[in-house]
DNA sequence: GGAATGGTTAAGCATGGGCTTGAGTATTGC
DNA sequence: GCAATACTCAAGCCCATGCTTAACCATTCC
């Protein structure tokens, strides 16, 4: 499915452990790229792919100097699903609220609702 | 690579484009799988797959009453994103403030650290 | 200028995961 | 009991994507 919103590519370069693991690097400070590839047991060229992703979703920006490449984080690149899971969250709060006029509204005889068990293993 | 953390399944969850339709119909209240899978152009099997990883997650919940299962939204399962990404926020807003002090330390008459552009396609 | 360093790109392999098919199970309606 | 319904499971196809290899710039050091 081609997708290709904002969110989208933003989850998709974060579901991968490695780019995640680059981002946690860089979060502590900037980074050359082979800085970056070096405690990867991992190819150069397969890291800047990940960089390539990360930057192409905003998640992180790059600057050349002479021959080096110097990365560092994008401070509001992970804005955007922060705003998506909030925008998620929010129908479900009215739900809740919606219960809760119900429960005002039926008698207090029947405070139930709030015991169901999540089966974990099926 | 087998990176089983909580997150790293939410992330596999939400990435899928058909799932992110599947919480966004669930969130608008219950339904059975049937009524999940009759608008995507998609078998049942698919759509129970799709079902499977959500739970497997923890972000709907479903029950099975007579020969139909109703599955619903689980209101706390974007918490640990959630979590996650404020984390992930506080280092930068660490950095931020650093940068504050910096600015404040020295003299004002250099004011063009805002100054750098993002290259938008190279 | 030539070698070394740092990065970039393209081509190809290999695995994972989404989707289908097809068979199978449990429940409901007659 | 038998058929229809609603779902479940397993096997396999196929494509997207991570990773490697191998060549190719560009910059710095001598």
């Amino acid at each position: 499915m081609l997708n290709h919103s904002e969110i989208d590519s933003i989850l998709r370069a974060l579901v991968e452990p490695t780019r995640r693991q680059i981002l946690e690097r860089l979060s502590r400070g900037p980074a050359t790229v082979s800085q970056l590839a070096e405690p990867f047991g991992m190819t150069f060229a397969a890291v800047l792919q990940h960089l390539q992703a990360l930057e192409a979703c905003g998640l992180i920006r790059s600057e050349k100097i002479g021959r080096v490449r110097t990365c560092r984080i994008e401070p509001g690149g992970l804005a955007p699903l922060a705003d998506w899971i909030t925008e998620r969250r929010i129908p479900v709060e009215r739900h809740l609220d919606r219960l809760g006029e119900i429960l005002a509204e039926t008698d207090q005889s029947s405070p139930k609702v709030q015991d169901q068990e999540k089966d974990d293993q099926p």
